[in-house]
DNA sequence: GGAATTAAGGATATATCATATCCGAAAACG
DNA sequence: CGTTTTCGGATATGATATATCCTTAATTCC
């Protein structure tokens, strides 16, 4: 039970994004480069978190990706829902109803009880990225990351945002 | 992110075993007929869950499997790790060190701020199945699988058992 | 002792999915 | 108009989950 790369790569974008100046674009290029990524396929990421409507885009030169919402409206969840999706980790294939002893047409209540204590640990995995903000991150990297390589990096960045 | 199906199996297995009279074994046989699952895949599933020490194993006819421990003493984070391995579901590549930013030869102190998150989202959903013993499945199957049924069940996979 | 049964594990085949690249279309900008 | 960019489709490749087969060794029963 692995996570997409993806998923990392968007984390780490977004962190990115989240400290861009106001209105400013950056494009997949950018983001490739800086963080030594396969520039096509970073790409397909960044439709993701798109089409989840957490950054916004522009086309043309100077087009690119920013934020749709400010860091403190976006939680760890959502970016990695938006690359890995919404289903859970568990999947009940309902192997009970198998079972010859079963009478025909038995239906059942409640769902499996071994589905449902997977799911529990499902929704508690979920409700922990829930409840980290991008806006936290963020400020954990301005903490530990020292500042000169914090600027310079801004400074790259924007550098190739024209 | 999709736990292998295995996973599923050995919960219900497991369960199956926990049930057992005190010193029977079960085989692969037995438990695939009961399950409706192809019985040499299901095999690789019992011989993780027999190298891990959950199942105790023995040959030649009316052998098979049974638990090594009380189901009061096996939680359901043992039984899904020994099927599923132990790795994080989140690996980190350490992208931020591809940053040409980066000073030569510059080394963090800490691991990376976003993996640090995701293990502590990964931790959760290991802490939940770490607190729900295999006696626990059990107590709630037969509160809520009417005892008829219930029984039944045990009496045709002894019947297998010989 | 011999036949049947069983777990264990290696080898192999197949299917699904993650990873990666390429291309064309449409939009924005100078 | 030419360049740059996102977006989506198509395709290729590699890894992994799923599934089956076969051999070996241990155990039980006759």
């Amino acid at each position: 039970m692995i996570l997409k790369s993806q998923v990392e790569w968007a984390l780490h974008c977004c962190a990115i994004l989240a400290g861009l100046p106001e209105g400013r674009y950056l494009s997949t290029k950018a983001l490739a480069e800086l963080h030594g990524l396969p520039k096509e396929y970073l790409s397909k990421a960044l439709q993701s978190l798109s089409q989840a409507s957490l950054v916004e885009t522009t086309l043309g030169p100077s087009g690119g990706y920013r934020l749709a919402k400010p860091p403190s409206d976006i939680n760890f969840l959502e970016i990695v829902e938006a690359v890995e999706g919404k289903a859970r980790s568990f999947t009940c294939t309902n192997i009970r109803a198998n079972n010859p002893c079963r009478p025909e047409g038995y239906c059942d209540s409640k769902p499996c009880a071994v589905a449902r204590i997977m799911w529990e640990a499902d929704e508690a995995w979920r409700d922990t990225l829930r409840r980290v903000r991008l806006s936290d991150l963020v400020g954990t990297l301005s903490e530990e990351v020292p500042s000169d390589i914090w600027r310079s990096t801004f400074e790259w960045v924007l550098k190739r945002a024209g």
